[in-house]
DNA sequence: TAGTATTCGGAGCAACGCTCCGTTTTGTCA
DNA sequence: TGACAAAACGGAGCGTTGCTCCGAATACTA
């Protein structure tokens, strides 16, 4: 039951039948494409691996940031419905918000290059940040001021910032085993709690 | 009395004099251009900038890493024998570091796409990744064993994450007031101290 | 001054993003 | 079913960028 169609992707009812179906091809081919090369692969990798000419991509996703949207969109809203899931069910706010971090960095550190593309300043994929933040950002804010509400954590902090800060963290943890961004996300929370005053 | 040639620059004592000059003019060229378009400007577009044809500046600087790592050299020494200067006279290990990684957060931030070619995964800024890794890190390394020592912060984390974990937090936050990362790092900071155990 | 090693410059190739337009496919209506 | 128009397709093609190659120009040396 999420918003109709948030981004700016192509809507396929009504459209021909074969245009749904190269949809759907297009969006198959792009996501082992995106496993393999990550999400900076070239749109012709991405053509050749559908059997499709690279205007049909174009036409379906106008601007990269479409593409990864659609494929990602499920595990996006997943996400988007965690957080009051969470908030229900966890011990605390800061542990529901803690949780609801964990999901996120798993979800962006599963993905090759997601998190680069995301904070990335190349406005290739501005499309591609703003439709996180609208999706996630109120999430985020609900769950950080619950926290702040509980007296787990001091208030001053933006959800934007916090977001964009975690984004960061998982910016190219790839094949080095020596950066972990959870243990610095720990750090960031522990540092957003506030000392308990007994 | 730093290091010579930390980096694979090519040297230049020894070589024809209009070398020598191609080379320091490639330099100012690209400091320039640097400024106005990010570490990440067209080549060409250096070479029209210094009135000297591309292949002069591969001559130079075989990869884009050597070149950003030529125009920033100075700075980034000066933050390397800053370290040592700021634990002698901080009041507290711990303020040194902080103090420290002031230092090093204003010169990311000051270089337009600076702190995400670091990170980028794209190999074509390894050597980059590599130069400020070999000269920052036993600094950051120093300044972090000497607060553990001190009891300001608990033991446990790597200097390479830490400086990771910085390097990260500093990309882009290029023209959005929404994001500073001195927030962020500030609160990071706040999480490795030691509670107080009086 | 002549000779040679060094350096220079930009043409050229490959890879990529994105568009344009002739061709093919699909749905519709008589 | 058999046209016919609208929709969709495909890839050639243009502009941009990274990087190399090689004939031309330049600086040192004897």
């Amino acid at each position: 039951m999420a918003t109709d169609n948030p981004a700016g992707e192509s809507p396929s009812r009504g459209k021909r039948a074969d245009a749904q179906r190269n949809r759907q091809t297009v969006l198959t081919a792009a996501a082992e494409v995106f496993v393999s090369s990550g999400v900076d692969a070239p749109i012709r990798q991405i053509a050749a691996q559908a059997g499709v000419g690279m205007a049909t991509i174009y036409r379906h996703f106008p601007t990269r940031a479409d593409l990864v949207t659609a494929v990602y969109r499920h595990q996006i809203e997943a996400c988007v419905e965690a957080g009051p899931n969470l908030l229900a069910g966890a011990d605390s706010p800061l542990d529901a918000l803690r949780q609801w971090i964990d999901l996120f960095v798993d979800f962006l550190v599963t993905k090759h290059g997601l998190a680069d593309a995301l904070q990335s300043d190349n406005d290739r994929f501005a499309a591609l940040h703003a439709y996180f933040l609208d999706r996630l950002l109120p999430v985020c804010a609900q769950l950080l001021d619950a926290a702040v509400e509980a007296g787990d954590i001091s208030p001053g902090t933006q959800p934007y910032e916090l977001m964009r800060g975690i984004g960061n963290l998982c910016i190219g943890h790839d094949n080095d085993p020596r950066y972990d961004p959870r243990r610095l996300i720990a750090l960031l929370l522990q540092g957003l709690q506030r000392p308990h005053a007994s």
